[in-house]
Formats: structure tokens, sequence, C-alpha cells
DNA sequence: ACTTAACCGAGACGGTACGTCGCGTCTTTTT
DNA sequence: AAAAAGACGCGACGTACCGTCTCGGTTAAGT
């Protein structure tokens, strides 16, 4: 998970004075961001008026949660985090088609691919919320890849003379370039992981 | 050039009565915007009193050559535009290279890459904006890609069963991809797109 | 008294059951009133949330006490009340004085004073106020001051042609005027009361 | 004149660049100054978005004249000045009747009445405000009553041994006192200050 | 001793109004 | 006619505050 604040139960054990806040705010704030965001509405662009009257909720609950607009974007990032799915480990390959293929699945979901293309526009507005969805979401998937391509090298099923690193941008741009120019969807994700893989281990020259 | 607009000299051969427009101004506006942009701004987000203010020019003079966001934009655009280099035409494979060397060499302007950004992110906003640039910038380029890797199939370069419409993906992706993400800059264009090629046409797994 | 209100104990011979209220509270609000009043604060302006910060007690408190701005001002009101002292019944220019004195004494309480401006002033948006105020402050007072100067018609103290009304005024309002200026303080409130009745009963005009 | 700004032509011979000034705006503004506070608003509840609105104008071009409540209040004050007649000079007792009449007439114009109201109770939260009214209005008239009634001394209109201020409070203070309580209007403003003059001058004990 | 009901503080909530800002248009003078 | 300056109406935004509501915990009279 990226990030937790506001929307986790807090750790006291004796609860706060005051009245409870309602449990279902946050998600629906949260929601409404990326209803918003797939409207084409821009990051610096969205209002928390449009955000909490979406929401169906007064500005003042949404203030009251997030301060900044970083703060609330980073949580809705958070949301949007799935979990990364275990490898069976048969062969390399079959591993990278499986890697790819949740890739693919993930690039489907447009409220996702709407927001990612926002943040990477908005970059500059929002310098930290790029570097921590880097460091937290973009890293281990790649340090993941990476080290199955290693794999590969190590059993012999990938040449000892390729480029890892490039590799493995060869096998994953072509998916992040269909969220990115939205020309998604891919119909069958596994069927698509299965073509790009098969292209770039094979290589586009003649063997024999 | 995409498209024809105000800075164009006007056809009719007999001046008209009163002041000339500035011949400067148009370009310091069209520079503007491409500043703003480059500086975080987004494309619904930029209003013409920033971009008048930024060319220090007044609103008026602004108003006065484009009415709409769109046709400045599409201006915009336009200025961006190369002609596309011929080919030296010895291999499939080096002309490969040299197609993608320019692009790796397009993709380290800033500014273009951050409109393009910007343009992804907003194509809902500005739809046909985005399908001018496909028409216009992308397309033309595909279909040579397409057209030479077809070629490579015909003089036995590249093996008759791949998939062209994917390999061009796999090959131009990469580059694609760090224009989107902000992680350029590739150190030397021509070397990048070496590299590419050769990892794809040879692929991962080993040849004997 | 002016009005009876929470304050006050309940007519039920029997209490209820449950906690008590607080004594100190409705004091410490009326208390709150007075002070943000001479701070400054307007009667429609003076906001429940203000007042019952002031008095360093909840909301709810202060809510369940007074329900109306108009109910809580009244009791502000009646809080400023003070008997009105017997006349020692000499003669009428002394009782005059007398009367005035008592009148100088309380323009110099300055919390009084500012709360009858803002009454003043804010007569239309509180009209049952200022109109309770004067049928149960003013009125009385007045009507004693006159019955006072017509017995000193009666004994010939004051020649029979005088105005009694508007005598009442003359020796009235440059007190009240002072008040309402915020021109205060008189330093001796005895010595200003003998001044004005001596001027008053003997007139400009040179006596022989 | 209290104060002129904004509402006056500027001094400039050659006229600045740009759109000029509606003449009317200022002036709408003032008056719905005035008939906000006649309504019962407070001077520092009264919000510029209500003074546009009831003057049927742009927030914008209340704020670009005045900047702050005291300026605006300033000339709201300004605009109710009026010149001091002169006198006729007959008698000073006749010349007291003309001064304390035309001071009723002003009595009787509510909006300006409601003004000093509340300028009385808000003198806090405008100290300014108040202290340019009294140096500026206040002053210059008291001046001259009390030179007149010094006229009346040296005359022997009036006896010598009269304390010439307090004499002007009470001249005075029955008519602003009426101001004070709302409790307006005398019907002849002349008949009104002659009574008054009338009974001051006499004294309320009988002459021989 | 236990129940019970009102009091009390803290704080969440919907609603509303405010001052500010920015935009696009309009008006005026100068070039 | 172009250009610059600036007034204008309009609208949206973030903030602040208000009065209500909710909810534990406290207190004291009654069983």
């Amino acid at each position: 998970v990226l990030y937790r604040f506001g929307v986790t139960s807090r750790p006291e054990l004796t609860r706060l004075p005051g009245r409870q806040r309602d449990s279902r705010t946050a998600g629906a704030l949260i929601d409404a961001v990326l209803d918003l965001v797939s409207e084409g509405a821009t990051l610096s662009g969205m209002s928390f008026v449009a955000i909490a009257e979406r929401a169906g909720v007064s500005r003042n609950s949404l203030y009251r949660r997030w301060k900044t607009k970083d703060a609330l974007f980073l949580d809705v990032l958070a949301s949007l985090n799935r979990p990364v799915p275990a490898l069976s480990g048969h062969s390399v390959r079959e591993d990278v088609i499986e890697m790819l293929s949740t890739l693919v699945e993930r690039s489907l979901d447009q409220r996702a691919s709407q927001m990612l293309r926002s943040l990477s526009a908005e970059a500059i507005a929002f310098p930290e919320l790029r570097n921590r969805y880097f460091a937290e979401v973009v890293a281990p998937r790649r340090a993941m890849l990476l080290g199955l391509l290693q794999r590969g090298v190590d059993t012999g099923e990938i040449a000892h003379h390729v480029d890892i690193e490039l590799a493995a941008d060869v096998l994953v741009d072509p998916i992040l370039a269909g969220t990115f120019f939205g020309t998604t969807p891919h119909s069958q994700p596994v069927t698509t992981a299965r073509f790009i893989t098969e292209l770039v281990f094979g290589g586009l020259a003649p063997r024999d």
C-alpha cells in the first residue's frame, strides 16, 4: 500500500471524543476523484469543490480529511494499487508472460489509466506524487522482472550477452505505451502478453 | 506544415488599410504556450491571459489571432513538426536504426515532450487536437516504419512469420515510454537506437 | 427583573433525575455577551459559537439554555437592570439632582453603555428587545421624573407655563448623549447632575 | 467635505489609457450602503458582496474603488455632509434657534440617522471613522455654537455666570438624543428648535 | 448499589456567505 | 487597423463560520 491515513482506523484504543467520521465518506471522495479524472479533468484543474460535489459530500468533510491535493491524490493512487501476484515458476518465458499479462489487465482499468496519464502530464505540479508512485509501484515490479530475466540468463533461457535492463523496457513498454496513448484495449490479456514475449524472445531475424 | 494560420501572410494582393500586424507577435505567443506547458501548466488550465502576459503582448492581440484554444494549440503543434528525413537504404536494419535515432532525437526536446504528455492526458478535452496529431504526425511515420519492416520480410532480413505491427510497437515504444515517463534523456540517440534494434532483431533466446 | 429565565430554579417540586445544570454557566455566558459587546462585537454579528467559546462552555450548554438571540439578550439586559433608588424628598430641585446623579452613575458602566449603543443601532433587527427595554426600563424612570416635575409645578418651584415633557428631555438628554457618543466619563456624578439641574432651572437669560 | 478620493476626477490633464470608470457606479455604491444601513445592517456585518449586489454592480467594481470598509464608509459619511448655513444675526436667541433648526432638519434624514447610530455602536471597530467624523463634522458646528453663546454673554443676552459648554450640551442634546433613540420625527423643525431654546433661556424656575 | 436521565465537551456534518482571483469581453486612447 | 491599458460582469474557488447532530463520559436523584 502506498500510503495510509485518515481512512485507516486510528490506533488508539479509547475512541476520541466527539462524533465519529462517517466511514463511507472517504471512499466516496476517492471514487469521485477517479470519476472526474476519467471524465477529462486535470489534477491541478480539479477543484475540491467539484470533488465534494461529485461525491455528494460537503466541502467541509473533504477538507477535514485532506488539506492538500497531494495528500488526497496520494490516497487515490494507493486505492488503485493491487498486490503483485506470485509467479508459477515453470519456465522464465512462461513467468514473463504471466507478469505481462497482469500488466495488460491493469491497463484495462480506464480510470486508473487516465489517472496515470494525468500524473505523467502533471509531474511538475505534483513531484512528490510522481516520485512515490515510481518508488512504491513501478520500482518493485521492475525489480521483480529484472530478477526474473536474470534467472533466465542463469538457466540459459536468455543469451548471456543480453542487456537485461533494455530487455525489460522492450517487453513492458509496448503495454505502457498503449496505456498512454489510450490505444488500448487489448482484447485478451494473456494472448497479448504471449505475443509480445514470443516476439521479443525469438527476435525478428530468421533462425535458419 | 500541419495547418495554416494567422501567422501566414494573407492572400489578398492589395494590402488593407491601417496598421500592420507585428510579425514577431505570433511566434512569441506560440513560444509562450510552450514555455508555460513545459513549466507545468495544463492545456485546459492555461488561460489566454497567462499566455499573453508571458509573451509580453496585450490580450487583445492574442484574441485577434486565435479565437479558441483548439486553434491556437493546433498551431503550436504545427510549429513542433519536423520533416521526416529520408533513409539511406543500405539495409533494413540500418534504416530502422536511423528512424529510431531521429525519434530519440525528437524525444529530447523537453518542450515538445511535455506538450505531448499534456495532449495525451487531455485527449478528452481536446479530441480534435489529438486526432489531427495522430493523423498527420504519428500515422505517416508509422506507415513508413511498417513499409520498412515489410521490405525486411521481403528481403529475408526479417522472418516471414513475424507480426509486423507488433514488431513496430516493440521497436518504437521503448522510446515513447521514455518520453511519457520523463525518464529520458538517452545520452546518444544513435547508440540507443542501435541497441534497441539489435536486441529486437536478435531476440532474447540464445542462437545455438 | 425584566424577565425570568432558565437560570431560575424550575417550579417543579420533585426534582427530575439526571445531572443538574452547572449553576455558574448561565452567568458566565451572560458575562461573555457583555464582554464581546464591549469589545466591539455587534448583536447580530455575535454568534452563539463565539459566546460559548468566550465563556469557556460548550455550544451545547448554551443552546440548551437559550434557543434564540432575542431570548439570550433579553436576559443580558435584565442582568444590567438596577432598582431605582427612592428619593429623599426635600425639594424638587434636590430630588432631580438625585435622579440625574444615579443616571450619570449608570452611564459609567462601560459594558452597559456599549450594550445600549448596540441595541440602539440594531433596533431594526431586534425590535422586541428595544420595545421591552423602553417599556420596562426607560418608561418607569421617565414617569417618575415627570411626576417629580409636576410636583414642582404644583409647589411653585417650577413655572406653570413650562412644558414638562420637554423639560425632562432637556434635563436627561445631556447625560444620555454622553453615553451614546462615548464621551463620558463624567468625573463626579453628583456634581455633573447638580450643574445641569442648576443651569436648566436657572436658564441662560440673566435674571435682572 | 470629509474626504475625497476615487470619486473625484483625477487631476492629470492627459487621461490615463484604458477604459474609463463608469461615473455613476461610485454614487450607486454609496447609496447602497446607506440603504442597507437603514434597513438594519451593521457596518461590520455589511459585506462587500451585499453592497455590490444592492447597487447592481459587480463585486469587482466595488473592490476596485475601495479596498477597505473604512475607506468606503468614510466616503459614505462624506456624502452625507452638508454645508453649515450662515446665520442671519439679528439676536443670539434667534440665531440659536436657527442653528438648532437645521440640526433638527438633519436629524430627519433616516438614512443619515441610522448611519450615525451604527457608527456610534461600532466606534470600536472603526475608530478612525469616528474620529474623523467628530473632527470634521461635529467639532466645527460645536465651535460655531460656542462662539454664538459667547457672543450672547458679551451682549448681555446670556448671564455671565453661565457655563457655555454645558449650555451647548443642554441645547443640542435633546435633538441628538432623539436621533439616537430613533424617537424622531419632530414635526416642525423650527418649532421644535424654538421650544427648546425658549425653555433653556428662560429656565424652569419662575421669574417673579 | 444500581438505574436512569439529563448534562457536558468534543467534534463531525451540511449549508451558506464571504473575499479573492482570474477569465473573456468591452471601451478608450495612442500609434 | 493594430496595439496597449484597464474597467467591467461573471463565475469559481478555498476558507471560515454557523447551527445542528452524534456520541462517549459524567453526575446526581431515585429505586
